[in-house]
DNA sequence: ATTATGTGCAACTCTGAAGTTGCACATAAT
DNA sequence: ATTATGTGCAACTTCAGAGTTGCACATAAT
């Protein structure tokens, strides 16, 4: 059901570190399954698979199978989409803090 | 101790629903008390005041007394600036992806 | 056919953080 | 001086989610 709109999902799948961890590996590698990258984490494959599910679902990875694996992948559009999210929040914050300055000052 | 760095940490300040409608409520009005905000959310002025207290700890937010009470504004160079990490993390991603496929294609 | 490797599901533990209540202290207002 | 309003600290409860183990099922490999 990946959850299509709604930047606010995308920052609690990334607030985990271990899940960050994982998208690094991930990116790196262009594809791999959760078997491979739990190798590479502290953590069993099993929390590796949940984390993978939780990025799916906000659209961050996706996976299909290839024979009896299952492959995962990093989907770029979403971070991005994010990040010009949360820049616009930013100047949205900028620009109501300089107009309630500007009222502060010249007033009347 | 206002950890300076590190982008991570904004992201699991903001992965909170309340945190999220605090910033924006303080944003709107450019400065406000825990008590002031308290009654604009479900719930109470403690439950803001720890919330304040996480946003000020990664650079969301700062206050400062004035008489008797704490006022809270927002910072909005601490979310743009998260918000350009973000954005080269996603690029980066891109160019790993990229890269890649030329790998996998032409090769040689 | 049998062995090995990989995935998927379910039940369980455990810690952190979100929220609460209660009270003491500080600064205004009358 | 006394009352009201606001802040700060501490102890407590609650719950989601991060991680675990165990087992059943699926697909390769020999």
């Amino acid at each position: 059901m990946t959850d299509h709109g709604s930047a606010e999902h995308v920052l609690a799948a990334l607030a985990d570190p271990t899940r960050r961890r994982l998208l690094d590996l991930l990116a790196a590698r262009g594809e791999a399954t959760a078997t491979v990258l739990a190798a590479e984490l502290p953590v069993t494959r099993q929390a590796v698979v949940k984390h993978l599910a939780a990025l799916d679902r906000v659209g961050l990875v996706a996976g299909h199978r290839r024979g009896r694996e299952m492959r995962y992948r990093v989907l770029p559009e979403r971070l991005s989409a994010t990040a010009r999210w949360m820049d616009q929040v930013a100047a949205q914050w900028d620009s109501r803090l300089s107009a309630i300055k500007r009222i502060a000052e010249g007033g009347s």
